[in-house]
DNA sequence: TATGAATGAGTTTTCATTCAT
DNA sequence: GATGAATGAAAACTCATTCAT
């Protein structure tokens, strides 16, 4: 009946739509009652349409969230891949990175990453699926891993640090763990926050100083 | 027939052993499966007793759980408070402290925080209680704060960050999250990643330097 | 696509009759094996389905039995309202409410309404719910209230007698309590109980003749 | 080691005393969470023991209430054996029956009869054991038959109604159901509701006088 | 295509009853 | 005799998933 096949437009196009409200709708779920804590119908019903019908759309549960995190992860990585591309220095685009994932994670969109990646239930399942964590964290982790290298390299961060470590950190910090605490309960504006956490973790990246060393304990001599 | 009613009277031990039995099986089981994964059934089997033997112990899943968490933070206030007591320089009670954390970590028994404090599920039962995570981890939190007050008054730490942030910084770092990267996944040997971690915590909280600031972008000179 | 929404098309025909079914089966079940005794397996297994089944049209056991009541109530105020709305005299009327009830209590149907107000576990949870039994029983209240009243008022029953025990006496009379004395155990045919009560309650709140009062004991003159 | 086989005394009297403290916890406890609702281990608190030790002097729950029953049962009927012997007039021992029924139940020594009487749960494992509440409840029924026939032969009493009805409706009366409608929620206090109901039972079961055969519908003539 | 209906498998919790000490 | 500990069986409820319409 479509005249060109290649118009896949109005059915998939309200397809696609409809694809996209119901990871939004997920992606709330998610974020604030956790993968176990949400159900088929929570989603349903904020979509505003019958469990049965996500089905349509994903093969499962478990199948939803995977689609929600990677289209997540892909999100993040361009956005990772702009800052990269900018001319701005190592420092600036580690500062231009936090202050993105906290600029989105005010928008529920990104808190559900936590979710995911910190539930065991959904890990396992992934586990099952051999489809390690790993993999799919992978993109991210190349990015991160790229722009700190960069900085290395200009002698912006210290080079003793494994590049994968600092990648953990960075990532650590990137969770929504310390944004809770000081936006949500101690009611600090989030661009403060962002801007003492830049700070800090540019600091402890920094380059060793002589005197930095000294924590295994040494008689004073 | 004791003399002495201070004598726990073997039944009464015996009856704490198996407490603890179901404790601990119950922090493995949490901290592999996570709150909502962990069955009654799980922790009886891994104990060897049947499930309702589990309820005359603890009142409900709910209670379980919030026993062994009350236990774990008590017994890590108390590792804090002996490092406190010390002698030790601020900036080598928080090397000790992260030490310590880690230390336990990897003995599965430390775990679970992080399984817990990340379950929306069993938050919102806390929070139905009227008991906000917030008074639970607040012993952890006046120790943490203590700790680096000190360091800030001995001009070790910078005064110009928040305390409350430099403990959810620090808190954020004693969570398995990056634990569990480096060392179950890149294989670094774990008083390596204490190293690193210590090096990069210091670092990051140390007093600022004129040249640290410029993380606000400024138009180079 | 049907010309009035007052159609209730089909599929919502079928919920109710299946919402009939599974009412059906629980007031047996209940006439029976009381609340307690009623398993929702008990009444999925009568109607045929799983039990899961019944929490799609009640969301717990306890709101079944509740809308079973609350029918049962319902269906029997109707009845008392054709009764007093009849040119009957009052006497007639409350022999008619007897012979109704008791025409109803040999099917099933009406059994189940002592099974429930005598459980002492649904009544407590009734007082959780907040809702006195009282309230959910006022509208029969009422009804025989009213009857009972104008049959004062004409001069056919005893005016000294407060109604509000008359009619405690007429439930306790509608109760199965005798019903299954009589008919199930000692054989006697069902309009003969009928007759006999009718005569009895209404001899029994008769207008007072001098000689009903000396109950009090007095000394033989 | 006694002294005398003979002498039961001590050790079983302190037996038969713990046991009568068991009944008359099982007692209460019955009386207002029903069969289904009493647990052993409301009982046992109740006396303070444990539940182990309720089993060494009865073998089952269903044991322990069926004792309960037939000791109220026996001081039931010793009661109205008492009145049946005394020289009142046969209505003036409908009376006394009734008065000291109602007086039991203001102490819940009484209540239980029908928290009993009533529970299916209670009544079928009773059948199981091939032991009708007929035979149970017989001695009951036979000496208030007795009472009766007394007061048809004194023309006390309405000959044409069988005895058995009279018996059920009787007993009916004595079931807490009134009772708590009046008492508990009316507010009126028990001798007046004593009184009322006795001339009501009295009036509704006095010989028929001609008028009061109406009740099946004639033509008016 | 979308949905309401249906379900099987699983989970927490309760309780009468038994038994070693 | 008395008890604390232990348990098996049951019961209410939930939820991802399937399917006829």
């Amino acid at each position: 009946m479509t005249l060109h096949a290649a118009t896949p437009t109005l059915k998939e196009r309200q397809r696609q739509e409809r694809e996209r409200l119901i990871l939004r709708a997920a992606g709330e779920v998610l974020a604030d009652q956790g993968y176990d804590g949400m159900s088929m119908e929570d989603v349903a019903s904020r979509v505003g349409i019958s469990r049965a019908a996500i089905y349509l759309h994903f093969p499962s549960k478990e199948d939803l969230v995977f689609a929600l995190l990677g289209r997540g992860i892909q999100m993040f990585a361009e956005s990772v891949d702009d800052i990269f591309a900018s001319g701005l220095t190592p420092r600036e685009k580690v500062r231009a990175i936090i202050e993105h994932s906290y600029g989105g994670m005010a928008q529920p969109s990104f808190r559900f990453f936590n979710a995911v990646l910190q539930s065991p239930t959904f890990l396992s399942k992934m586990t099952e699926r051999q489809r390690t964590m790993r993999d799919v964290w992978n993109p991210i982790q190349q990015r991160l891993t790229d722009v700190l290298d960069e900085g290395k390299r200009s002698g912006d961060f210290d080079t003793e640090m494994p590049t994968s470590l600092m990648v953990s950190l960075l990532s650590g910090l990137l969770t929504p763990f310390t944004f809770k605490q000081m936006v949500e309960q101690e009611g600090m504006p989030l661009p403060e926050v962002v801007n003492f956490l830049s700070r800090y973790f540019l600091k402890g990246i920094a380059p060793s100083q002589p005197d930095d060393l000294p924590e295994t304990r040494r008689p004073a001599h």
